[in-house]
DNA sequence: TTGTACGCGTTATCAC
DNA sequence: GTGATAACGCGTACAA
């Protein structure tokens, strides 16, 4: 694109050298076979020459394109660009470069998609789209292809993952809202084919049940967005059960839930206190500030790059895959107040049928 | 990285023809030279075999990488995903990827980015991060690597851009102040060396004329963010001028002024009008609702795609820039509200000095 | 209509 | 230590 680049050739013929010299003296591998006066002149008029290898060349030799693919369902949902941005710094000063694609969480998309990138010959990929259950990327793997999973993981174990903490999550939040004085805690759940809805969920059964409490009534999300977060919150009150609070697989369940709420003229927190995952950007601006539990995004992305070109660097033998969790916190703000200790459970008539 | 691409050689051995007769048949360019029934037998063998052309050995070959790169400030910065959303979705299925970099804003930065990437060899570049005088760009730009500016475009009108009708906008705006009562208007201006905080603030000026309003003070903000929005609200109010409305020149400011306004005691809508620019995912469920101009980015990315693929497919002479601007819509919600009609401006002590 | 030959820029493997 | 040479996979003038 550039005018003309120049080549090693140029540069050789520039210092008078041959061009497996320039090749030498410019890659910091085999820099050393070279004498230091002559590198030094190579490398003066590589600088003055503007040289810059050509990367087809370099990927059509070495077989590496020094790219990764990274697989999100939907870079406009708030929850990806941190990860995104922390897969690409680290891996920046590395030489990498990051292509992003969407598959809207379509599995025949995912498919077309990872097939691309698999042509386009990227080195590794870093996938926050699977499924528990994922034919495509375990064949993917099965190729030997360095896969990293970011935030969900595969059930399969022998796939590498870095994700949150959701069970300690779910926990801290249960705690939270029994130390309030919570004792019938409905849920809104997530996708039990993903990771994230199938761990928090489960949680929730088992923490629930250990801290005595009456886990009410359950609706499960068919996805992680705030229509099926306002539909849930409707049938949980059209269901008639008792429940002082909803705790929501993440924050986009939750504020779907707390539009329904207010749709049916009920407040948040003083009739139902209402709880999120994830700590998404601008939650705690919006009415009534969310109750949630953050988990650290970009540090996510961040190591999920580490984890990967530890899988990259790997000559031969592939690593044992890695399963790094990290820790959440639990961020306490306006969503979230003491159970009314006398009134009963809201139970209101819908006003839809 | 898969176990073991095939090549055109292996087609070729497999139907017994010479590789450049497989690579005419493939090449829908060139696929006309080849009888029909051979062509059939290729086609077949390199499905049976899953072929899938080298891409570095295309791009070696061919100068081109099919890939663009999209340049923006920071990918965490809501109004960039759907942006990078419309240029993927455009790009895709004419077999370009897509590289997305930030560049924190910061001139280096983006210097050493822009470097990088055009030491990849992008075939193109869409960059939503520059300045209203960008020598870099315009120096890639004079190099002859095709480039479209997303959102903000620079002074120099020989570079093509896709951009919001931001002088409509504000115009809008002001009629819907104006049409409920204010007349007195206070503003928080962006950086003036992006154009679209000198674009917007010019129409400010304008149309505040136009009005026959009394543009009341303004603040320059050094950054589109919530921090400098607080802070230059805090001087507005400390300032002592009367007014009843403050336009900000987008929603960020308009989100950090609203927590400036609720942290000296005062209520918007009551006390005073706030309103915003971009339309920002979430700024309908904060407290209060923001009213503010709804920006098409998703076709911004899109549109900007297709004027970038018109300008990479041109052979010899670049096409003349295209100046691509999109039309804005004025939402209305809870921010603004009729100006108290006998009510003084607030003029209210500082909290802080 | 198809085959031949060459080169894109690089790195790896030989000699010297 | 350095030079020569081949090879990576593909596209394309040119020849047949």
């Amino acid at each position: 694109m550039a005018r003309k680049r120049s080549t090693l050739k140029d540069v050789a013929q520039a210092v008078g050298v041959h061009v497996s010299t320039v090749s030498r003296a410019l890659n910091p591998h085999t820099r050393h076979l070279i004498t230091d006066e002559i590198a030094e002149r190579i490398a003066q008029a590589s600088r003055a020459l503007d040289y810059r290898p050509n990367t087809a060349a370099y990927s059509l030799r070495t077989n590496r394109t020094k790219t990764v693919g990274v697989v999100v369902p939907d870079i406009t949902n708030s929850i990806f660009p941190p990860i995104i941005r922390g897969v690409e710094d680290a891996l920046l000063d590395k030489g990498y470069a990051t292509l992003v694609v969407n598959t809207d969480g379509r599995r025949e998309r995912e498919a077309v998609i990872l097939d691309a990138l698999s042509a386009r010959g990227v080195d590794g990929l870093v996938v926050a789209s699977v499924q528990r259950e994922d034919a495509a990327i375990g064949e993917l793997a099965g190729q030997g292809v360095p896969i990293v999973t970011v935030n969900r993981s595969v059930d399969d174990p022998s796939i590498a993952s870095v994700v949150s903490d959701d069970a300690a999550g779910i926990r801290m939040m249960l705690e939270h809202l029994t130390s309030i004085g919570h004792t019938r805690i409905a849920a809104i759940a997530g996708d039990q084919n993903l990771s994230t809805g199938k761990k928090r969920h489960q949680a929730f059964v088992l923490h629930a049940a250990a801290l005595g409490l009456l886990a009410g009534p359950v609706r499960f999300a068919g996805a992680f967005n705030e229509d099926d977060g306002a539909r849930c919150m409707g049938e949980l009150l059209d269901g008639g059960g008792r429940f002082t609070a909803v705790l929501c697989a993440n924050d986009r369940l939750a504020i779907g839930a707390l539009g329904a709420l207010r749709a049916r003229g009920m407040r948040c927190p003083q009739d139902l206190s209402v709880t999120g995952f994830n700590d998404m950007p601008m939650v705690d601006r919006i009415d009534p500030p969310l109750t949630t539990i953050r988990i650290q995004q970009y540090q996510v992305g961040f190591m999920a790059a580490g984890v990967l070109l530890e899988r990259m660097n790997a000559r031969g033998e592939a690593p044992p895959a890695r399963s790094v969790v990290l820790p959440v916190e639990l961020i306490v703000r306006g969503s979230t107040a003491p159970a009314a200790a006398s009134k009963p459970a809201p139970r209101v008539r819908s006003l839809t049928r």
